[in-house]
DNA sequence: GTGGTCTAGACCACT
DNA sequence: GTGGTCTAGACCACC
């Protein structure tokens, strides 16, 4: 698989799945068309409960992310508008927030935060290349 | 009570009650020395039960954030080096990473999200302003 | 379960679970990996509250102590360096300041209190021995 | 007052006041027969709350440590066989096996224990010799 | 008055 | 099955 999942870290089993493909999408480690692992193959290899898995596939092909053709297995979905958009981006500006009240009780002033806003999406950007090579 | 808690989210009630009480200080809506309702008060006029704000008033105190002065109440602490320093920071970058994988998925490219951010560090600071006048 | 709480001393009960908990750990009773029992079995066992249990375990995790696993358990946690380490030490200084003025108190010299202390080890090290046998 | 209390210590402050008489007893800035301060005059210098200061001062007497009396004032004591001994012996067996305990999570091996015992048994004499000088 | 502790019992998310 | 959260209501130590 493209990525891992801690068993012992609080955020949820099904949850590091989703954000995991998520995450190898946006690096295009896998790309609209390529097939995922099935649900059985996917909980074997990460010794994973399959019932972990289906819940995570689950909410991955309501986001549009993925589709799931009954028989012949799941793949990475051609990217159209996003479901749900206003929404998300109005969490999306949640997350901000959460994030500028952080920084202010980690004594980072807004230039501070910014630099590091630009340090991790170099990062990412870089992430992002590597895979390319 | 200078913010609000909603039973219906998925977000545990003592979660909200530290996140408002965070932005209450971040915002300057209180300063440091400033008295926080006791735990019963804040419970009865925020209908919750006195354990789950008791809660989150510990995790603030682990936090550095509020002081309890024993039988005499609770007040906003004075800044100090934060705690955890070191593995909030990371967190913090965590976060944003979560941020611009989001924003992938969300089709906005790196200067349409870097507007967002800026858009909305305006906004928080106006917020504040708000609060002072 | 291998310690005791004693319901009538003035030591909150769930401190007396921590303390059992970091005491069976130190004489190598439980090892790293060890599955820990749940947080029903023990408060049953000990006929105590779940609540109380669960607030010793989260207490303990957070001393690195312990590690939860979501859905599957407890387990004793591979020692690394300890949280708040330099706080921890100081508490330690602060201790053994104690136990000297007590000593003068009871009119113990330096010698008789390093005897105490000396011995102290070596029982310690028998009680630790004696569960490897 | 030859010592100070905090207010937001966790600590209760009546045993703030029962530690302060005790370390200013052992490291002799007051001897056997001096004046200690009424219970009003202790209250009002260190702004606490009368009731406190006597819930210490009557502690400090059922220890020996001070006598009062009526209408004279409250003394520091002869020092005579400690009341309680063998309770109070056994109890600084017991810190010192917590001491151990901690010291094991703390990953200190027996000789950094016995250093760091060393070392505060030479701190403390050096700060009872300084208030003679 | 304050917060700290404990019990009892319920519901939920996760695996 | 596991732990996490929440409510309700009690008692206690401290100031």
């Amino acid at each position: 698989m493209w990525f891992q999942v801690d068993p012992r870290s609080s955020i949820p089993i099904y949850q590091q799945v989703i954000d995991g493909v998520k995450q190898s999408v946006a690096k295009a480690i896998v790309s609209p068309g390529d097939k995922l692992p099935s649900v059985r193959e996917c909980a074997s290899s990460m010794m994973l409960n399959p019932n972990t898995v289906a819940k995570a596939y689950q909410e991955l092909e309501r986001l549009g992310i993925i589709e799931v053709v009954r028989g012949r297995g799941t793949y990475v979905a051609q990217p159209t508008t996003p479901i749900n958009r206003e929404k998300r981006l109005s969490e999306l500006r949640h997350s901000i927030k959460r994030l500028l009240i952080e920084a202010h009780h980690l004594q980072l002033d807004d230039d501070q935060l910014l630099d590091l806003f630009h340090q991790s999406m170099s990062e990412w950007h870089e992430e992002k290349g590597r895979h390319v090579l």
